[in-house]
DNA sequence: ATTATAATGCGTATTTATTACACAATGCAA
DNA sequence: TTGCATTGTGTAATAAATACGCATTATAAT
């Protein structure tokens, strides 16, 4: 095994898109009295780990998507570090430290990354044990300062969106319009019109049509699209108009 | 003296807006040869240091921000911490940390802020000795891997400008129009027709005429205006509008 | 003084984008 | 075979962004 830098983690929020609603991936966090086997932690946490000596910290960050997701080459943003003198000091969060990982520093600083996956290729059971998707807004109790880290994510996730055509790491390859706007709508908590999505995503000229048909749940068949970020990244434009 | 996280520290991009440029605020690095007296080292870096045992970041932030610049309460965003195992390893990076700081980590993780500040209110000669301003886009030679940070900041900077007011952070509390203007077309990288900036500005309720006239620098006196920060949250909207 | 000039104040058309809503077609389920 | 949720494709009304016109002001140069 590897040595840790005591002191730095990365955790990563990791997103998905199911149900027409946002997840987030989660992992199990268990402890039981040695002797009277009493659960004294019980709650969810974020993928995390320390980074290895000689690792970069983006490396860092692969390495736990990698381990806890089996996937490779997704997106993966960093957004922000966590770095107060308490962040770890609840005490169900201390006992946990104390009993598991007595070596760690007291004053961990956490350097946080969100990453956009297609739920459909993570089977949470057949990957890391213990680990599952919630709904963004049906969040299980969590462990450190877990949940200020998902709010932020969404927050920076949300902005990006807004900014930036991200939302299609969420779905699978081939995807139909009304998938892609309920994603939307759930990112950017708003209702949008399906007739003006349907007009303003046809401007867009990396999403493009396929011949194919799709039946999405749907009573009717729709059509399929794809994402080319080689089409987004030939044809944006950098200038903008200023939100407020 | 307190004792630093030797694997930690903080940098400081702090921006100011002079002569219708904006502008960073650098700090002269020189090292001379003991004997021959040599200048085997002679360029700037950013504001930063070591965060102190029992430090939260964010205090380490503004503790570099008031030593250097004297000033409190200024406007300071994280925007990336940089991580890399070779960040620090050029060989004139690595001569000015053994000679100077041999006790110092060999995998440093800097956690990068920008600042805005009023640089009227800044006077660099008076404040940290060997500190200057320079234009963004005529940076000197540059230490560690503080030109990526800058241009860095400078993006994430771009970015918050065009979704939120925060400009208003790098004038005098009383400002012009063609000030405000050439400080949006100085960071936007665009430029801007002035009756339509203000037609857009007199939209916006958080920036408020007043009765006053300056003149800055041109001939004729112009209008003052200012900001309230506190209008802006009042009537900001949250429904925006994709940028693509 | 007078004049040229650069900056300012305040418009109006034109084009483009956003919003609101209409209606026919499809294909599964009852 | 019919009902109905979903999909495909509009059009009209409204709002915003862009391009440009022109008189006014105060200073610097003559």
């Amino acid at each position: 095994m590897e040595a840790i830098i005591s002191n730095i983690s990365v955790d990563c929020v990791i997103f998905g898109f199911d149900n027409n609603t946002l997840q987030v991936l989660l992992t199990k966090r268990e402890l039981k009295d040695r002797e009277t086997g009493e659960l004294l932690i019980a709650d969810y946490t974020l993928q995390g780990h320390h980074i290895l000596v000689g690792e970069n910290i983006d490396d860092a960050a692969k390495r736990v998507l990698k381990d806890k997701t089996g996937l490779e080459n997704i997106y993966l943003e960093q957004f922000q570090t966590f770095g107060d003198i308490n962040r770890l000091r609840r005490p169900k969060d201390q006992l946990w430290l104390k009993t598991m990982y007595p070596m760690v520093s007291d004053h961990v600083v956490s350097v946080c990354y969100y990453s956009l996956v297609d739920s459909t290729k993570v089977n949470p059971d057949l990957q890391h044990p213990y680990s599952s998707w919630f709904p963004v807004d049906q969040l299980p109790e969590l462990g450190f300062d877990h949940e200020e880290m998902i709010s932020m994510a969404l927050e920076y996730l949300r902005n990006k969106l807004w900014r930036e055509p991200v939302g299609f790491e969420l779905l699978p390859d081939k995807f139909t319009l009304s998938q892609l706007q309920s994603l939307y709508e759930a990112i950017l908590n708003t209702e949008i019109d399906r007739r003006n999505f349907w007009k303003k995503v046809s401007q867009m000229k990396f999403v493009i049509p396929l011949d194919e048909k799709h039946k999405a749940g749907s009573r009717k068949k729709a059509q399929a699209f794809i994402f080319s970020k080689d089409v987004y990244e030939r044809t944006r434009k950098d200038k903008l108009t200023l939100s407020y």
